[in-house]
DNA sequence: ATGATGATTAACT
DNA sequence: GTTAATCATCATG
């Protein structure tokens, strides 16, 4: 499981590409266990106009001030929930948005909990989106401002290493749209867009 | 108290 | 390609 250290030790745009191919794990219950691989992140910064801290701290970004390694989640367009991880030093304002996940383990799980497996076509549509992985996680308020080392947290087992990283700009925002900090692995399907 | 906004998605044409 | 759904948060008055 990565710790505190290891979400301390890198600046954002860096932890947002290691998050890359490390797995997210749920532990929602004996035979309930949900794991997804990270396969895009977009990383957000300080002094960054799209980041949400970038207006300082008010009650929506403060977990974003918190130490590092803890969870921002958010509401997002009333319906829709965004997982993000800290990933500076406490009174910065810095996270890496988790934007896609390819699933692993719990797959019965996520299908209920996306709407069922009729109205599900593709696997790809469990988890290729920010508000679908929250869904299919399980990912929601209950896990903001909460520190990745109990029922929800992420592991550093790689079950495939040697892909390539496409670095590009950053997807759905009004501003700061020519800062390159989006990553993906190259080629993975459940990478919400190329 | 009110109004605008949004790190999205699904269901249309 | 377009648009409706839906609401917490925040700036403004």
């Amino acid at each position: 499981m990565l710790k505190q250290k290891f979400y301390s030790s890198y600046s954002t745009p860096e932890l947002a590409e290691k998050l890359l191919g490390k797995t997210l794990v749920h532990e929602a219950g004996e035979g309930k266990n949900l794991k997804a691989r990270i396969v895009e992140t977009e990383a957000y910064l300080y002094d960054d106009p799209a980041c949400h801290a970038s207006n300082g701290r008010t009650k929506r970004t403060e977990p974003m001030f918190m130490e590092a390694g803890t969870a921002y989640v958010y509401l997002i367009y009333g319906m829709y929930h965004c997982f993000n991880v800290v990933s500076a030093p406490q009174g910065v304002g810095e996270a890496v948005l988790i934007r896609a996940v390819e699933p692993l383990m719990g797959l019965e799980s996520m299908y209920d909990h996306r709407g069922g497996k009729q109205k599900i076509k593709k696997v790809e549509d469990l988890t290729n989106g920010p508000g679908k992985l929250c869904q299919a996680m399980q990912i929601d308020e209950r896990f903001n401002k909460v520190i990745l080392d109990d029922k929800l947290y992420i592991s550093d087992t790689e079950i495939e290493s040697g892909f390539e990283v496409v670095n590009c700009t950053r997807i759905g925002i009004s501003r700061g749209k020519d800062l390159k900090l989006r990553y993906y692995i190259k080629g993975n399907k459940f990478v919400s867009r190329a």
